[in-house]
DNA sequence: AGCGACGACTTCTACACTCG
DNA sequence: CGAGTGTAGAAGTCGTCGCT
């Protein structure tokens, strides 16, 4: 039972404790009639006992639970709302609050959670106003629901509203008072790492491993360094969890020594098995080099540690994890279900008989259709009057890639703009008169580009 | 009206790798 | 070594539905 001290606002720091405000001999019995009215409240819905409720808690200066307000009348709407008209918390912002809920059209589903956020620190903290929520206040009290690690506490069982519900509060205090640090910061979750999530392994076994680690790390360590280091140094961690997972299926004092556990066939579950439940329990193409390394690895293990050779005799006494059969099946079959990729992007083209209609569309009578669209036209000066002109670009660029192979941006390609009126100058990054000998030459063939194309110009060459 | 769950979707981040 | 890339999957968003 103790609260928190920030910019003059008291913060119960117990998320299932009251806290006494004052002397705790009264305290007692008000705590106690608190919990009866508010059992009473929750199968009646009552409005009498909202008011009885109320003036129990301002006098006996308590600072409720920090659940009290997410867990009040949940699961019986309609106390909630009997609770909800009689009761006035906050009266210089709520209303403001849920306006801004409104605004931003959040979902009427989320609004409910608002509201139990502003009740939680009506009844948690000694905040009087929405103004009194410095960032200060805001930060120490949503703390007080999350974990060291910026998770939510698990015990809260907050889903997926109340979580909204905290990010959207934050996004109005954000938006309505000045801010240092943003009162979205302390609501913001950091994502745990995946690594290990479903081998329940993380990188920290290869980094200080267990005793019956200890061998295999070594064994990976030198690997990787050596004979794989040439290779590549992709997939090493990964499949090396992965393998330790499927090492804690067998016996301490088997898999503990790399030469007792490989000398014999480990089938039971066998190691591709594993990687596959491990991947969701179907076969995919991602999980060969998973398989792989680790077989090469022990592969590699067992020529450099446990083959004997006498001579012309060559005995080895370690089982690899798969035989060259079993391994050419396994990737076999992965092919099978991995899609390929195509090595370049495709593109379905166009049926023959649609260009035929695209180009009638766009050509006929005159260009007809493509004229019609009053994006494609622009005006010009005259002698002095406007005059709307059609721009043949897009429709002509369009008819082209009817005709040619080419892309978009090929075909943009071709204009050149030394006919341009303006060019742009790198040096000094604004546009300047173009000086070269074709320009201007829109300007200066105007009425002949006007005839020419029936009220079109081009716009450069 | 509100609860809680669901599903389709987007956003974000740790990880592992590549490249210069 | 740091910047950049690609990926899986967790976190988050948001509308909807059945229910009380």
């Amino acid at each position: 039972m103790a609260a928190i001290e920030v910019n003059g606002c008291l913060i119960n720091s117990s998320i299932s404790n009251f806290h006494h405000r004052q002397n705790r001999s009264t305290n007692g019995l008000t705590v106690g009639k608190i919990v009866e009215l508010t059992k009473q409240f929750e199968s009646t819905a009552e409005p009498s006992l909202v008011a009885e409720l109320l003036s129990t808690t301002q006098n006996g200066g308590i600072l409720f639970p920090l659940r009290f307000a997410f867990d009040f009348t949940r699961g019986n709407p309609h106390a909630f709302r009997v609770f909800a008209q009689n009761i006035d918390v906050f009266p210089d912002g709520f209303e403001s609050v849920i306006a801004y809920l409104f605004e931003t059209n959040l979902s009427e589903g989320t609004r409910p959670y608002v509201r139990r956020i502003l009740y939680a620190l009506y009844f948690s903290t000694t905040v009087s106003s929405v103004s009194d929520i410095s960032e200060e206040v805001w930060t120490t009290f949503v703390l007080q629901f999350k974990n060291s690690d910026t998770q939510w506490k698990p015990s809260l069982d907050f889903n997926a509203q109340h979580k909204r519900a905290f990010s959207k509060l934050a996004e109005y205090l954000n938006a309505s008072f000045p801010t240092k640090l943003g009162y979205d910061k302390p609501v913001k979750v950091k994502r745990l790492a995946t690594a290990g999530r479903i081998t329940g392994k993380s990188v920290e076994i290869i980094k200080n491993p267990p005793a019956n680690l200890i061998k295999w790390v070594e064994i990976l360590t030198e690997y990787r360094s050596g004979p794989r280091l040439a290779k590549t140094t992709k997939y090493s961690n990964g499949p090396f969890l992965n393998f330790a997972s499927w090492l804690d299926l067998y016996p301490e004092d088997v898999r503990s020594d790399p030469k007792v556990f490989l000398s014999s066939h480990r089938a039971s579950p066998s190691w591709v098995d594993h990687v596959v439940d491990c991947g969701g329990g179907t076969l995919k193409g991602k999980m060969v080099p998973i398989v792989n390394y680790i077989a090469d690895m022990v592969d590699w293990f067992i020529e450099e540690n446990m083959v004997l050779v006498e001579g012309e005799d060559r005995t080895s006494y370690g089982h690899p994890l798969l035989t060259n059969l079993e391994r050419k099946q396994f990737e076999n079959k992965a092919k099978a279900v991995s899609v390929g990729k195509p090595t370049q992007t495709t593109s379905a083209f166009l049926p023959r008989r649609l260009v035929k209609l695209v180009q009638k569309i766009l050509t006929e009578d005159n260009w007809a259709w493509p004229k019609s669209l009053q994006a494609d036209y622009f005006t010009i000066n005259v002698d002095g009057s406007a005059r709307q002109v059609w721009n043949p670009v897009v429709a002509y660029l369009i008819y082209t890639m009817t005709e040619l192979p080419w892309r978009k941006i090929q075909v943009k390609c071709l204009d050149s703009g030394e006919g341009d009126a303006l060019r742009y100058s790198l040096e000094s990054d604004i546009w300047v008169q173009n000086r070269s000998a074709g320009a201007d030459y829109c300007q200066r063939h105007i009425q002949h580009a006007l005839d020419r194309v029936g009220g079109a110009t081009p716009r450069s060459t």
